[in-house]
DNA sequence: TTGTCAAGAAGGAACGTTCGTTTTAGGTTT
DNA sequence: AAACCTAAAACGAACGTTCCTTCTTGACAA
């Protein structure tokens, strides 16, 4: 009877979440405690644990939500009509990925959920799983892209398209953990370097 | 006086620390109890808090180690003379960081370790600080290589040799990760992606 | 070569703390 | 009045670490 509006409960667990995400971000899922949570949030126990049935599940809807953010990145970059060459491409995956407004981090502080994120991927095989899936598309969807380019002429066919989208998404990834580890890691550093490695044709040199 | 041979003080020292990476990469630092370490290394809590005075002074030493060998093996590819082609020099760093026997550990669970490293750096000070050094060095050595291609006259100079070298390391990086998270992340896929990269020059796109 | 023994190395129970979580009782909002 | 939330206490379990005991080692005396 007197319930509080949906919206109210949503704002709540996004609260939640939020908080939860800023702590994750710097000190790791293990290094930080629940009433280091309870804290930043400003909600006492009583109040989260109505939301989030366990550590476990805080730390499971957190993780879903930055896999969810990377895959989007990335699959909407690869629907791109005519493709956008590759450090136009990535640029933009990482733009959006990184300013992507993931429970309104900063950059930096998104790039190390992300990081802690993969680590906790490396003990959850829940996770795992679900990173797998989402990976397995992007990749397939990159190795298409790929496809493109060679039909288009713009790049060599001697080389298995499913590596050069693991190499782009490789990239993409080592400028995530490069932001987090020592910042500065603007896109536009990505888009200039990848320019100058695609203007060195291995073939042309000798 | 009825000390042990300095062999052996070594060798248990090398022994917990083997023992602890093993438990460190597939559970985390601190998803790891020092009784899972203890188990693992076969040891008791006495004996191993006879070398390491705590968990974090055993933590700091396994990924000081990680830092050496990552260093290390981008530094010795830098100074080769002439430089090779970017997918054959990270192909070489990849080589060797992940079959480098850093405590004997299999390619994915060392880069699984790595990714574990990377996510302590982030809440440990003095870990940020020594990855910083070493992070500032590769930079600038990679950073003089391209400055070698540019001389040559093998990749444009329109662009930061800095950039570029941030996105050869980045590219490493990224690969690392690939491997802990999905594994098969071979060598050959970063030198094919490499290669499929570098023949698509923008300039001659249009 | 052998026996002795102090000291180093390792064992393992137990410590105090902190963890995640639940429970309690009482207040506030809708 | 029902749902939401607070504040505080308390729970057992698990944590990192310590402490005392036991075993082992190697120098040295015999």
């Amino acid at each position: 009877m007197a319930r509080v509006s949906q919206e109210h409960l949503d704002a709540r667990r996004r609260q939640i979440l939020a908080g939860a995400a800023r702590c994750f971000s710097g000190n790791g899922f293990h290094g930080t405690s629940m009433q280091d949570v309870l804290k930043e949030v400003g909600l006492s126990a009583g109040a989260v644990y109505r939301y989030f049935a366990s550590k476990e599940d805080l730390i499971a809807a957190i993780a879903d939500e930055a896999f969810r953010s990377i895959r989007q990145a990335f699959e909407e970059a690869a629907e791109l009509t005519p493709p956008p060459t590759p450090d136009v491409l990535l640029g933009r995956v990482l733009r959006r990925v990184i300013d992507g407004q993931v429970y309104g981090l900063e950059r930096r502080t998104c790039a190390a959920l992300m990081v802690q994120v993969w680590a906790e991927t490396l003990r959850d095989e829940r996770l795992a799983a679900t990173l797998e899936d989402g990976y397995t598309g992007m990749r397939a969807a990159w190795a298409k892209l790929v496809d493109a380019y060679r039909a288009a002429g713009i790049m060599h066919s001697d080389v298995p398209a499913d590596d050069v989208a693991r190499t782009m998404i490789a990239t993409a990834q080592g400028f995530m953990a490069q932001e987090a580890l020592f910042g500065g890691a603007e896109p536009e550093v990505l888009e200039n370097g990848l320019r100058g490695l695609m203007s060195m044709d291995p073939q042309k040199i000798s």
